[in-house]
DNA sequence: CTATAAATGTTATGTTATAACATATCAAGT
DNA sequence: ACTTGATATGTTATAACATAACATTTATAG
């Protein structure tokens, strides 16, 4: 089955705080550094809690007086990608913290045409069908990505 | 269930004779024109049999006397796009044709990190998970994008 | 306290994409 | 055929996204 998150009102400083303490965690755990530029990052696709460009953040990297220049954004998404503390939402060129790194998942992201809201919607069955697939064609998959344009629950009311 | 179209071998000239009269027809049916820069390019795409970007095919539109700057390309790819004759490839910015473009039909991309070949899966299960996710959440979908990255059948062998 | 690796930072450049406007072509009605 | 309105093609200019290559700093293991 299927659960949404991003769409529906919450308590958004506990959720920023909750996410950041899961991700020291999660570096811990693997031996990695969650160094002041990648929690920086992270914290400020959490503040906004919606799909920002690469530009955007460095844009606010550069204020907090870290580096001003592409790599220093892009390396920092990258790690996050990477440890899959943040999605990237290919459809926009664009990055989104996730909200529950601690589960190994296949992220569907909706992403609504009108309000630019991104939301995740965890699929479990996800990974059978990745593994089926696997099987029928012989592909061994790394990785997925499913995205869906359309219009959220908050526009199509209006 | 799925089936695979792109990395087995076929008969690649009637492959894409067929699908040029296959776009012509659709074409034809939705009151729309295939002009010679759409054709030309869903041609260029065919031939290739894999994602190009939107600057290559550039290269040869222009190469075939069309104009020669970026919204030309962009402009029949997106035609090709919205009717459905060619994908994009989020993952890679980049566009393939469609091989079977009479269906309606929600693509899974298969993306070979070695040969950087791109497969086409048809999921027919995906219609179901795509109404019922709308119904969960209230979200009203109009386009899904599937894309998986790994290691195609051939490279997987050496 | 060094040697090595990892991370940060910069310069420069490459790649992908679109806005805005000018011109040409097509299709329908007269 | 002729005008008109819509569609498509073309250009200029620029915006947005991304990475290679190299210099410098910071962390950490020996």
């Amino acid at each position: 089955m299927s659960s949404i998150i991003g769409f529906e009102k919450h308590d958004h400083g506990s959720c920023v705080y909750a996410a950041l303490q899961s991700a020291d965690q999660v570096c811990q755990d693997r031996g990695l550094r969650l160094t002041p530029v990648r929690r920086r990052t992270l914290e400020v696709l959490l503040e906004h809690h919606r799909a920002m460009g690469a530009y955007d953040v460095l844009e606010r990297l550069k204020e907090d007086g870290f580096g001003s220049k592409p790599p220093i954004a892009y390396r920092a998404l990258g790690f996050l990608v990477e440890q899959g503390l943040v999605h990237r939402v290919e459809k926009l060129n664009a990055y989104i913290a996730c909200t529950h790194p601690d589960q190994d998942h296949t992220p569907t992201m909706l992403i609504c045409s009108e309000c630019h809201k991104v939301a995740e919607a965890i699929e479990t069955t996800q990974e059978k069908r990745l593994t089926h697939m696997q099987q029928q064609s012989g592909f061994r998959v790394t990785s997925v990505a499913i995205e869906a344009d359309g219009i959220c629950p908050d526009c199509d009311g209006k």
